[in-house]
DNA sequence: GATGGCATACTAGTATGCAAGTTGCCGCGA
DNA sequence: TCGCGGCAACTTGCATACTAGTATGCCATC
């Protein structure tokens, strides 16, 4: 039994099995392609994909406590209904601390932290098509991280990629309207303005308009997609 | 290991086998009985509780999620160190959504509510003394809980107990010293005034000295206990 | 004596068999 | 036709055997 602490940084790769379930699964219920109250198996996932129950029960496992699954034991382990209450937890927790941390990227941002930002919107820019929302997605949340760590809190960023997992459910619902892509950057836009002039209350105010459009949009999907909730 | 500060809020009823494993091994993290750095393994623990490896896994793997342990691949598991930076962080977030919740508290306070959080100060005052210690940990959680309840917000609070843990490390490690309770109590009193009299101001300002104060000590802990801590 | 390579003893990851429990179907009887 | 009892087929929880990879200490070699 070694004493010896911490000795290697890597924690997180484990097999590339419980990896490959994990990511397929999470990415069949979030896109939708496995239904809220839809039962699946291990064994016939572990069938499915060719492993064996054990991993497939570690990513059942870690997708039930991230409220993508609801495992109930002797019976059967099914997909968890869009809550409208964590919903609505999530929201009210991405602003708090979203608003909170663009306040202090505004205080504390450096001239390199600016141009990091204004990178970020060229790319966005260019991925406004339709065809490219994927990548569209991923600038979206990489402009949102870059924020938290220019306020010195990556951190926070982390915690609200699992908060925010339940809004992300809501969000695959429904393929955006026109404008929407170009609403999205120029709302980012104006949050960076007001972090390059170095205004906290601007910027928060910018942050706050942001979330609410996100947040609107939430809602009308939750409206008219109500089959998938559950009060 | 009496009581561990919050017996992991999720909703989950698995076999009586995980959660005693679960519930000891972190209880002894969090007390300190089993010292960051150190190796446990599968195989031992599950020998030593008279179970199989199955739970055993299960159980380590909630508990790396949670920063309690580092699981290595092929190597071993280790006990994490307590990482400053995030215990910052867990300040940090806590601040925020505490303060925000106790302003919407003291917006929405109804009379039952006042009286409710009256009577949790009335028993907090009564197990003041130095060896009813966990019931005083338990009511000082329950009355964060009972604010972010009124607040419209509880699972704000089942958040926060999650980004606790790490702070809840450090607590463990120190003896509080001779007024520590009664400050703690009179600060509560003074939330509790403000969200009483409808001050969201006041309320959110006497929240934030109150974790200022618990963040002091959580400091001072982190400073005359260096060996625990991993920058 | 210092050093490099290899055997060994550990680790976690995976596979699979068994146990305990629930659900739902299906046949039987009223 | 309706209701009830029992069985069968499923589920997950747990135990155990096996695989693959790593750290370590011994031993031969220089």
């Amino acid at each position: 039994m070694t004493d010896s602490p911490t000795s290697s940084a890597p924690t997180d790769i484990r097999g590339p099995r419980l990896h490959g379930v994990y990511d397929a699964l999470r990415a069949a219920v979030l896109s939708g392609e496995i239904r809220p109250g839809e039962g699946i198996s291990e064994t016939r996932v572990a069938a499915r994909y060719g492993v064996s129950r054990t991993p497939v029960r570690e990513a059942f496992r870690r997708l039930a406590d991230e409220g993508f699954l609801r495992i109930v034991p002797q019976v059967g382990t099914f997909v968890a209904p869009i809550q409208l209450g964590a919903v609505s937890d999530s929201q009210f927790i991405r602003e708090t601390l979203e608003c909170r941390t663009v306040r202090l990227a505004a205080e504390r941002a450096a001239a390199a932290d600016v141009a990091s930002l204004t990178r970020l919107l060229d790319s966005h820019r260019a991925v406004m098509s339709p065809d490219r929302h994927s990548e569209f997605f991923a600038l979206d949340e990489a402009t949102h991280a870059e924020l938290a760590r220019i306020a010195g809190r990556p951190a926070v960023w982390d915690l609200l990629v699992a908060v925010k997992a339940q809004l992300d459910r809501v969000r695959f619902l429904s393929l955006h309207s026109e404008g929407w892509a170009a609403k999205i950057v120029g709302e980012h836009q104006s949050i960076v303005d007001r972090v390059a002039a170095r205004d906290p209350d601007g910027a928060e105010e910018a942050m706050r308009a942001h979330l609410r459009t996100v947040f609107a949009a939430v809602d009308e999907i939750a409206r008219t997609n109500s089959h998938f909730f559950e009060t």
